[in-house]
DNA sequence: ATGAATCTGTTACAAATGAAACTAACACGA
DNA sequence: TCGTGTTAGTTTCATTTGTAACAGATTCAT
């Protein structure tokens, strides 16, 4: 480790930012090593991606529902659930029936296939949430509820203009 | 809103699984929220992206330092250190020199026009982190702080095996 | 020395992503 | 019933990204 020429080394903490405190800095790490983790353990076991296991999860928990329906309840755009939905087709996991009121639109449900998935996976995914939170009280999980909720809605208010 | 064809209602909540609480979701959404919309500030105001900025608030907080130094400062691979390196260099915000004692390495610094906008980033990315926080009292701060950092570190030791 | 192993940083190629254009279906007022 | 406007979902195309291969430089044990 030799001394590098001098640089200016700005001390002055007002004029300077530790990026490795910095929360949008820290939440993007955070959740890119939690989603990574993820989406190594479902493509391996079971071949899907992120937002396909999204689409499962929104199916799973609601029944049949429309890609635009789907697309709001993910935090997907239209674009990421249609590809994901056609993937899913591919693959069996789903079924698409033209809705006959409005034939624009077309009603997606799981196929057995995709529901023997999905009820593989969520164990896995409980399992996966319990260990990122293990050690943490139960007044700590809340908390951090909270936090994230308001996180959450102070930053989408910050996009809306 | 006509009933849908029912679909297995799948109601039991141990089998089930909501998105919207899932806590890897919620860091995935709440991240990509935050990171839109500094995105959007960077690059309208300094054409700038945000692996760029990383590499800039390493340099501004440490001084001059090696891609891989960087590379381990700011989370990011080598690959895309290296890009952003080189497009930061095009826009003449930092300067390369080859080590005369590793010519592997090169030191990177910014050059005035890069401290230049370095200066006037920081203010507003800390202007962003305040309004996230807006309305959080010191300890909820705090305690988020904690929180972050713990799963932070549960989340890169499920990583490692 | 010398050659295998390792390290730094770049490049090449394929896959994922995003924005905008597009198709088809519907709605609704003139 | 036409025509304009809107909506659902898909496709196209350019860009971004990730993985792996790569070239050059260094190290270090023989």
């Amino acid at each position: 480790m030799t001394a590098l020429p001098e640089t200016p080394a700005p001390a002055n903490p007002d004029e300077t930012l530790r990026l490795d405190r910095f929360l949008p800095y820290r939440l993007a790490v955070l959740a890119n090593t939690v989603s990574k983790g993820i989406a190594r353990l479902y493509a391996d076991r079971f071949g899907i991606t992120i937002p396909e296991w999204r689409i499962l999860a929104i199916l799973g928990a609601f029944g049949a529902a429309t890609a635009s329906e789907i697309q709001g309840r993910s935090a997907m755009d239209k674009v990421q659930v249609s590809r994901a939905i056609a993937r899913l087709t591919e693959a069996g996991m789903i079924q698409r029936t033209v809705d006959a009121a409005d034939r624009r639109r077309q009603t997606i449900a799981m196929t057995a296939e995709g529901d023997q998935v999905y009820r593989e996976i969520v164990p896995l995914a409980r399992a996966r949430e319990a260990a990122l939170l293990e050690g943490f009280t139960q007044e700590e999980r809340e908390m951090l509820d909270r936090l994230l909720d308001r996180l959450q809605a102070r930053a989408a208010a910050g996009e809306t203009p």
